[in-house]
DNA sequence: TTTATTGTTCGCAAAATTACGAACAATATT
DNA sequence: AATATTGTTCGTAATTTTGCGAACAATAAA
């Protein structure tokens, strides 16, 4: 019937979206994005929710592109990936900015 | 034990992000965006997905603040909420400035 | 070698999401 | 009044998400 799908960036934009989709996630890229970078256990400090949450969280973000992990025995260091959160920055800017809204009149 | 919560801003943005989080919302969203405003059906037709579930996406949207809906009997006009519109803007790309990868050597 | 530290993974439960067809409501048309 | 059009809501099913404690793995320390 219907063929229509999406385009590859409107998935793209919509895996962003979904990973930034849970107040514990954008604390935990609003932390990760003021410093270079940190353990887990600074993360889970920050957080009001399990280790076992965090970890989770941490994996999403990780499978989403936005952040990366590397193990420094017995801890994990955690960082921002950068050029995917640049890719994410622009994605949205666009998406927000072809808006006809943003410089015409709209419904209303 | 573990008091510490979310800021507004942060529940805020997932917010946002959620709802933003599902490629029939984008495409509802992408194709809204460049057009003042249109009608139920036309947005359907643009989907691969039942009337039903489009209907649903469209609540979502619009309880999340993206849109917003009146009746034309028998037919529902949607449009971009601006208001919210520019407020998401903002938030996501603060959020994504905000970045100390943005101007500094990061983690790698 | 035993013990501690640091995180991940497993197993589970509760809740939310996604999707659909059928039924429904509200107006317009015949 | 009966019928058609346009969307929403309901009920349901399948899947995913969220969250936790317990168990586990890997290294470091005693």
């Amino acid at each position: 019937m219907k063929e229509k799908q999406y385009t590859a960036e409107q998935e793209l934009i919509a895996h962003f979206a979904k990973a930034m989709g849970h107040p514990a996630r954008i604390a935990i890229l609003d932390f990760l994005a003021k410093q270079d970078s940190c353990f887990f256990g600074e993360i889970h400090e920050e957080l009001p929710i399990a280790k076992a949450t965090v970890s989770q969280h941490l994996k999403e973000l990780k499978e989403a592109g936005l952040i990366q992990g590397e193990i420094e025995s017995p801890k994990v260091r955690y960082c921002i990936n950068r050029q995917n959160w640049e890719l994410a920055r622009k994605l949205f800017a666009v998406f927000f900015d072809d808006c006809k809204c943003n410089d015409t009149s709209c419904c209303e």
